[in-house]
DNA sequence: TCCTTAATGATATAATATACCATTAACAGC
DNA sequence: GCTGTTAATGGTATATTATATCATTAAGGA
């Protein structure tokens, strides 16, 4: 017996998906909290957590915030304001080459890259 | 008066530049400890803002682990081993046009971008 | 030397996330 | 359907990184 399906994880996996834009994990568990009031915080972190793992999630790791979970499993670019710290996917190319790139300078064994972007977004220049 | 030259801001100044890779806060503020054991945590946290503020200092966010702080200054990306953490420069060419890119498809403003590399490091492959 | 105020140091607090552990419940086997 | 194993939960405690607050100290211009 190796994974057991509770609605908690079905909770969790579902708001990920219903809130689409990268919510963060207290979003998450803010979403699901009104629909399960008595789930605790901890279990959505962990579930969170075996989502990534199972493959289901992806995470993306933002510098200084909070780690934010993408239910758009493709390898994509991310943009992050500065002003309203809302977070984006970028339709742009993927570099395949680059992590052979950076394992030709060093004897590296690179597993992955990310890149981040931070400006401003379209809604805060409104403003 | 803008700003006063402490001997506690050199001693600051000065530790990022003796440990030289990439040291934590944490990191420095051991070091300057050593030296100078009554000074405050918060003292280096701040001096390190204000370093990095003035120039003096790159400071460089790594995704989930605490910001290290460079005195390499020039643009450039990083790798984070993942089974030490350490964190090294690469030598790889700045992308210059990429932020342009990435304004072009949204109608961004995009100040920076920065790129992290993770995988396994030359020293952890020997063991 | 004096005065203004930037900077310090100590403590409190915020934000994010995991560790621990007693209890609950999922599900495989009968 | 019942039972037993153990994965998962929920609550609390704790770790880590970093900033806020504020009374006190000291840098450096006048």
């Amino acid at each position: 017996m190796n994974q057991r399906n509770t609605f908690q994880r079905t909770l969790t996996l579902d708001a990920v998906h219903a809130l689409a834009n990268h919510p963060t994990a207290d979003d998450v568990y803010n979403f699901v909290h009104t629909k399960y009031p008595q789930i605790s915080r901890t279990t959505v972190y962990r579930n969170l957590n075996k989502l990534c793992d199972s493959g289901d999630l992806l995470r993306v790791k933002i510098f200084g915030a909070a780690d934010r979970f993408d239910h758009n499993l493709q390898s994509h670019y991310h943009f992050r304001c500065d002003e309203c710290g809302s977070v984006s996917d970028l339709d742009l190319p993927y570099i395949e080459n680059i992590n052979q790139m950076c394992a030709g300078i060093g004897g590296r064994i690179v597993n992955a890259h990310q890149i981040l972007f931070d400006g401003i977004c379209t809604e805060c220049q409104k403003k």
